[in-house]
This record gives structure tokens, C-alpha cells and sequence, in this order.
RNA sequence: CGGGGUGUAGCUCAGCUUGGUUUAGAGUGCUUGACUGGGGGUCAAGAGGUCGCAGGUUCGAAUCCUGUCACCCCGACCA
């Protein structure tokens, strides 16, 4: 490719829009421009390097037995239906008529047109199993599009769907996926690492995703040093404390004392003078409409997630001022265990502890010393609470850190919620009809190269990982007018060329600091510097944009030398251990 | 949906508080020419704007008022 004739429009101001450092890069090295709120076009810089992800994947997918289909985008509201999502999907889900004024929606994901699709053409266990991929523009009308393309309405995934007939079967299609993800984002030059995630209310039983570590990331990431252990923030288990009869022997009289106007556990704490982690917040939830008590320490957030979860709720939501005052007796900020109307679970957090102090569920009081089993019951104890710095790794009790991490990738076992409700069913050996069992698989293709670019900038710009450079090599004559300085330029460029390297030459009559910060900000890994200096001496110089280091090869030298570093860094990426 | 902010040249912004000396500006980018040629060079000449849109107040509005639209940020919500 020749720059001259590349649509490639860089630029030098910051856009002002632009919050993280991946949007600014991808704005200023014309890889991207945005049309409107959340929807975004690439340009030639941007979508070659959409593609090379696209062709990782292909391979990786393919290579784990996985077949390309190409689904429509447009989907009619009746399948929708059939699984239930038309009305549960929401706001996110862009829905539309037609001329004859049928319901259509954009799809935000394609579970129901690949199951209405496998159900069709799929009759006998012979069949499967089955697993069917697609790259294809996805639409969800986010609430908040943010971050460029990292969070944008209209987006590139790569979405995959099995098909199994038995749990087993389930069970080993998940795993070639969860490997073949590992590959992927392994030959991307990622520093990235799998989590266990929540399965959300889709409900199924194991779900991991794929977090590129990165602090511009939306997601935390709860990880052990010692173990394996990695999960996402609002997954990360909190291990069950032993329970300490002893401590329970020091019971003092409960007593109710006046706090007038003060709620928060912050006020109460310096109103009493007692520490937050004697103090217990009572937080009433409304459940599915149903109201149910959380009991936790003062000093611990509450994970709603897992309340969900342990409820089993659909949805969940902090009651409102009319809830508590008819579950407590009292306004907002008093609420306590004690002769509370409502169904009471408690954290792990307080199960050891004695004479606490809780809400009176009356205005203005709270009280002192109040102990579980003489003074109020608790229905259960779980892991309720969001962890924390300093908790234990609940797999093997070591410390846990915290990191912040980009979702690019999702992989998830589905069970049978879409081919039981779409019934995709088969008959096995013994000529029963049996129920599918599916799993998804997703990639976000445009969120996968900003991340990349959050893990790999400096101030001059992008730094592409080899496997993903929109080129490997980028030529530059310092000066054009000098015929034998682009007659050796020519002449390389068009040896890479010949031996397949994707080579872009600048060939622009540019001054050559124009080129450099051109070449440094669209971040070629590999430059070729072609001056007449050093061409006077049959020498051009070779600069690494990672790491800044330059070396003068003899003309004739210089391709051979690309070839083996290029060979050298693709290897690596390939063979890169995991972390 | 709640709160905050911004809309002026392709881009980044000044001007607005206190309406009229600004014929609407700067930097950068763009065009042309000359010089220059290893880290966004210099000089000169030029093109480019119904000041987001619609009303209103006024002798007079980029500037004040009302409405509206778009975009951004924080939060809530949500795969």
C-alpha cells in the first residue's frame, strides 16, 4: 500500500469527546469516526486491523470445530416471543415495524434465530453435536454508550451457539471453546485472563469471562496470588467463616438508645462511638415486589447480585420509603433485625458476632447488644457481600487482589432455557425426543482491538502487537526528491511485498518528522528508514516502535532481517504461556 | 430516567458575564507559490461560518429570554 494513496486522515488535536486513551489513538490515527452516539465507522487503518481479529478468530474457531453461518440482523418479533425476551429483553432491544406493520427488532444477540434455525434441520442425536458461529454487526440501544468503541451501540461480535445431546456433551463443548478463546485472545499479544462470572438471570451453571487487564476497564477482577482463583467482582465467593460458640458467652442486656436523626452507619458509629463492624445494617429489598431483610456488617457492601441470586428473584431493588416504613415501622435509616415483619437473611459476616448494634425500627432509636437467637431469628446465612481488600481467596484462603479488566469475551452455558422454550428437541438412540442443551460463546470484535490499544500506547501513539498491526512494515524515504533515496525504497518495499509482508510505504512529500510522528501514532511495529546519509553508505536503519531501539542493516540485509523478526514475534505470540 | 456540562471554520478553542469598534476571531488543518528537507519547518497569498435549530425581547442578538435538538460527563438501570 502505498501512503499516498491511503484514505488515512491522522490528526494531532485530542477530540474532545474522546474520554479514554484507546477512542483518542483510534480518532487520531484514522482508524474510527463516529457517526452519532454510539455508532461508529472504521476506515481503511481501522477495519484492517478489524479484520486480522476477525481471521484469528476464524481460525481458531474453525480449528476447534466450530462452522461459519452468517444470521440476519433483522428478526421478527415472533421469535422473540417464543422465547419470552420480547417483553424481558427491554429498552436495549431496538424494536421497529414494517410496511405491513409487523414487529421487527434489531438483534442484540442470536440465540433465538440460530435455535429457530437448529431446530428446523436438526432431528437426530446423529447430528450432533453442533456448534455454529457467525461475525456479525450486533445492535443494543445501550443506556450509555461510552468509551468510543468500547461500549457503543452497533458493534462487531462474533457470537457462537452448541448444541449438544447430553450434559456431558455440553460439558465438553464449553471447554473446546473456553481453549479456543484462550488461543485467540492469546494470538492477539493480549495480557488477558478468563474469570469466573455470574450467569445473570439466563441461569445457567457456569460461566466464565475473558478480561483483558487494563485500568481504563469497567469490570473489577478478584484474584488470588496463590491459586488460580479469578472471578468477577460481582461473583468473587467469600468463604464461609467458621462459627465461634465461644464468643457468644458475653452476652450483655439488649438496651435502646435515642439517636435522633442519625441513619448512616458513619453517624451512628461516631454518635455511639462504636466501630462499624459492631454496627449491623439492616437493608430491606424488595424482591419481586416482596420485601426481605439483608442483614450485613456496617463495615460491607451488600452484593445485590448475589441476594438475587440466593432469592431466586427476577428482580431486585432497594424498597422504597413506603416498603420500609411497612416492614419496619419506621422511616428510612432505623431498620433492624428485632421484631422486623419481613423475611430476614444475614450475611456470613455477622454470624459470629455478639451484642451488635441494629436500627430499632423506630424513628429516632437503635439498639445496643443485640444478639442473634435470643433477640431476633434469622431466616439463613450465605455469601451476600461484595469482597473486599483483605479478604481470603475462598478456594484456598490465600490473599486476594484486586485489577480492573476489559470484557471481550463471554463464554456461558446456556442449559436448555432457549431449546426448551423454542423446543429444539432431537431423538436419541432410543428414539425418545430429547431437549438440546446449549451453550454461547461471544467475542466483541471492536471492543478486542481497543483493548489492545489500552494495553499497548505510549505518548506518540499506538504500539500493535504484530499479530493485530494493520501493517507490519512501514517504509519511509526521508526525502522523495532524492531519486536513489526512493529507488531504494521502492526497491524494498516491493521485495517485502514479494515475500508477503503487509508493507505500507510513505511515499508523501512530507518533511520526515511529519512521517515519524505519522508512523509512531498509527504504531507500525516495524520502520524502515531509507536517508541519504546512510544510503551513501549502501546502509538504511531498522526502528522497533515497541521499543524505540534503531540498527543500520546493509540494503540487501534489511528484508532478510524483517522476515526473521517477524517470524521471532508471531511464534511468541502463538506460543505465549498463559498468566 | 435524575443531575451537571457543551454546541462559534474540517479539528481544538477564544469572544457571551456588562447587546453596538469584530465587516465574527486565533491556533491547527486545507489550497497556491517560494525557500527548506532525519522528529508535526519558515515566509507570503488564499478558500472556509445562515455562531446547533425555532421563536421572542430590542433600533440592534453569537451575546439576553423561552422552547427544542444533538453530543459529552456523573449516577440510576441493564447483557
Amino acid at each position: 500500500m502505498r501512503y499516498s494513496e491511503m484514505h488515512l486522515p491522522t490528526g494531532r488535536e485530542i477530540p474532545s469527546d474522546a474520554e479514554v486513551v484507546s477512542n483518542q489513538l483510534m480518532i487520531r490515527a484514522g482508524m474510527i469516526r463516529k457517526l452519532t452516539s454510539g455508532i461508529y465507522s472504521y476506515l481503511p487503518m481501522g477495519y484492517r486491523v478489524i479484520r486480522k481479529v476477525e481471521q484469528i478468530i476464524r481460525e481458531e474457531m474453525n480449528k476447534a470445530g466450530a462452522q461459519e453461518v452468517h444470521l440476519p440482523m433483522v428478526q421478527p418479533a415472533e421469535l422473540w416471543q417464543e422465547s419470552g425476551r420480547w417483553t424481558f429483553y427491554g429498552k436495549e432491544l431496538l424494536r421497529f415495524r414494517d410496511r405491513n406493520d409487523r414487529d421487527y427488532c434489531l438483534g442484540p444477540t442470536h440465540e433465538e434465530v440460530i435455535t429457530d434455525l437448529v431446530r428446523h434441520d436438526i432431528k437426530t442425536y446423529r447430528q450432533l453435536p453442533c456448534n455454529l458461529y457467525q461475525i456479525q454487526t450486533k445492535f443494543r440501544d445501550e443506556v450509555r454508550p461510552r468509551f468510543g468503541v468500547m461500549r457503543c451501540r452497533e458493534f462487531g461480535m462474533k457470537d457462537a451457539y452448541s448444541f449438544d445431546a447430553d450434559e456431558a456433551g455440553a460439558e465438553k463443548s464449553y471447554e473446546k471453546m473456553f481453549a479456543a478463546y484462550n488461543n485467540i485472545f492469546r494470538r492477539c499479544g493480549l495480557k488477558f485472563r478468563p474469570v469466573e462470572a455470574d450467569s445473570g438471570s439466563i441461569g445457567g451453571s457456569f460461566s466464565h469471562e475473558f478480561m483483558v487487564m487494563a485500568e481504563s476497564g469497567e469490570d473489577a477482577i478478584v484474584f488470588c496470588e496463590k491459586c488460580n482463583y479469578a472471578a468477577n467482582l460481582e461473583k468473587a465467593e467469600i468463604a464461609k467463616p467458621d462459627a465461634d460458640a465461644d464468643k457468644q458467652k458475653d452476652q450483655l442486656a439488649m438496651e435502646s438508645v435515642e439517636t435522633p436523626d442519625v441513619r448512616t452507619i458513619d453517624e451512628v458509629s461516631a454518635f455511639l462511638n462504636v466501630s462499624p463492624e459492631q454496627i449491623v445494617k439492616t437493608l430491606i429489598f424488595s424482591a419481586d415486589g416482596k420485601p426481605c431483610a439483608v442483614l450485613i456488617r456496617g463495615d460491607h457492601e451488600v452484593n445485590e447480585i448475589k441476594v438475587r441470586n440466593y432469592l431466586g428473584a427476577a428482580e431486585l431493588e432497594l424498597a422504597d420509603d413506603e416498603m420500609i416504613m411497612k416492614a419496619t415501622g419506621a422511616p428510612r435509616g432505623f431498620a433492624g433485625a428485632v421484631g422486623i415483619k419481613t423475611r430476614v437473611i444475614a450475611d456470613y459476616s455477622i454470624m459470629n458476632l455478639v451484642n451488635m448494634v441494629t436500627g430499632a425500627n423506630k424513628e429516632n432509636y437503635h439498639l445496643k447488644n443485640v444478639n442473634m437467637g435470643r433477640d431476633f431469628q434469622v431466616e439463613s446465612f450465605a455469601d451476600l457481600r461484595v469482597s473486599q481488600p483483605g479478604d481470603a481467596c475462598p478456594r484456598c484462603g490465600g490473599l486476594i487482589k484486586f485489577v480492573r479488566g476489559i470484557e471481550v469475551g463471554h463464554v456461558f452455558k446456556l442449559g436448555t432455557k432457549y431449546s426448551k422454550a423454542m423446543k429444539a428437541v432431537y431423538l436419541d438412540r432410543d428414539g425418545k425426543e430429547k431437549t438440546m442443551i446449549m451453550g454461547c460463546y461471544g467475542i466483541g470484535i471492536g471492543r478486542t482491538v481497543a483493548a489492545s490499544i489500552e494495553q499497548n500506547f505510549d505518548q506518540d501513539g499506538i504500539i500493535w502487537p504484530m499479530p493485530l498491526a494493520p501493517f507490519t512494515v512501514i517504509v519511509t524515504p526521508v526525502n522523495i526528491k532524492e531519486s536513489d533515496v526512493m529507488k531504494a525504497s521502492e526497491d524494498i518495499y516491493g521485495e517485502l511485498l514479494a515475500c508477503g509482508v503487509e508493507v505500507i510505504i510513505d511515499d508523501r512529500d512530507e518533511r520526515a518528522g511529519v512521517k515519524f510522528k505519522d508512523a509512531d501514532l498509527i504504531g507500525i511495529p516495524l520502520r524502515i528508514v531509507v536517508g541519504s546519509k546512510n544510503l551513501a553508505q549502501g546502509r538504511v536503519e531498522l526502528k522497533i516502535r515497541r521499543s524505540g531501539e534503531s540498527r543500520l542493516y546493509a540494503v540487501g540485509e534489511v528484508v532478510d532481517e524483517i522476515r526473521k523478526i517477524i517470524a521471532a514475534e508471531m511464534n511468541a505470540a502463538d506460543e505465549a504461556p498463559l498468566i
